[in-house]
DNA sequence: GTCTATAGCTTGATAGAC
DNA sequence: GTCTATCAAGCTATAGAC
């Protein structure tokens, strides 16, 4: 039965992910990865059929549900104002919330998940490919629900503001303690109260201010 | 004399930054670096210690030249207004506009070093120290200034959002194109004129309502 | 300063026994 | 499904001739 095939992929998927997350994908090989699962090398061939989609794989895993949430949340809001029409700062919460709360719940399942997206978003070679591919119908479902809420606003102003909330936001669930050295111990990385408290003020500001100038 | 050195060790260092950039320091190996520089592999290793040496020194010849005249930004910036304070959104056009200067003026000289800037700032390894070590004390200086803009703001939420302006900003300079892919043309990542009338506006928005929150 | 040659190791991937 | 064994290629780095 796959009973046991399952839980062996599972470790390599869990292994691939932290390794990918902390090393980048050529940073490490697929021996890492699999001694790390504390499995056999070849069996990371039976079970993928190539380093690339053993990659792909580990991120289809938390993509699709994660996007279903966002959408889930992103409804609720919508139908809570069934007559007038959501503030930035909730559209943006919806966009932003759920992943502050998964990593509330279970940070060592989710942040590396989120390290990975950081460095796919920043790379100049695959970012723009994947993170589209990945993202787009989510996002332009969001980006949907802020042109009704900002209804003078262009739509260049609007892929702006959202490109900027992008780069903040991946950043943010990069945790690479630079904020720790740079603020001297007053801010931490993994401080998740202190992000949830901030994050959607800072952004929903830069949208209204952009989106009203036009 | 060391006229052809320079030469050569120059096309090294170029060809590294650009390799570097579009592929990672683990993406690519010395040999293609060599290759694209058209010496050989040999003489990386007689005008750099090492790979990582190599990487080190990309980084660093433009890194001290860009401090440099970010600073003297923000020290003309402040002796404009000897006797007030500055404003927020001049303090972060002197933190940005000389990076968009440069890479206005000499497109293919700048993209790829700011590439790799975004990929190590969001790098969960190695992010936090390498930026800390290359900026922290050029930031240092303009979170002073931010601060005396930003008389009542609190340290945590100034921190935070320089934070969420520092992910704003290096991704922009990532040039991944999906902002391309998401507008469906609509904007281009390399539409320097189009960033330079937006991220501070937004950013600076960001700063004021977050910090007269606190 | 620049070359040839090579050491010593790791890589992604596969064939075939069980 | 999981193992042993192995391949061909690529890797960083160095020694030594010129």
């Amino acid at each position: 039965m796959p009973k046991q095939k399952q839980a062996t992929r599972d470790r390599i998927l869990d292994a691939a992910e932290t390794l990918f997350a902390q090393k980048g994908f050529e940073g490490v090989s697929v021996r890492q990865i699999m001694s790390a699962a504390d499995a056999d090398v070849s069996l990371a061939y039976y079970h993928f059929k190539s380093k690339r989609d053993l990659f792909d794989q580990v991120m289809l895993r938390r993509v699709e549900f994660l996007n279903e949430i966002r959408l889930q949340a992103l409804t609720e809001v919508e139908e809570r104002h069934s007559d007038d029409a959501p503030t930035v700062e909730e559209i943006i919460g919806a966009f932003t919330q759920p992943l502050m709360q998964l990593l509330a719940d279970d940070h060592d399942k989710w942040s590396h998940y989120y390290q990975l997206i950081a460095q796919i978003n920043n790379s100049p070679e695959q970012g723009g490919a994947l993170m589209s591919r990945y993202f787009d119908p989510l996002v332009s479902r969001f980006i949907e629900a802020l042109r009704k809420a900002l209804p003078d606003c262009n739509d260049e102003d609007l892929y702006w503001s959202y490109h900027f909330l992008s780069g903040a936001l991946t950043l943010t669930f990069a945790e690479t303690g630079r904020i720790d050295n740079l603020s001297g111990g007053v801010c931490s990385s993994t401080d998740i109260a202190a992000i949830n408290d901030r994050m959607h003020v800072f952004l929903a500001a830069g949208f209204e201010r952009l989106c009203q100038k036009s």
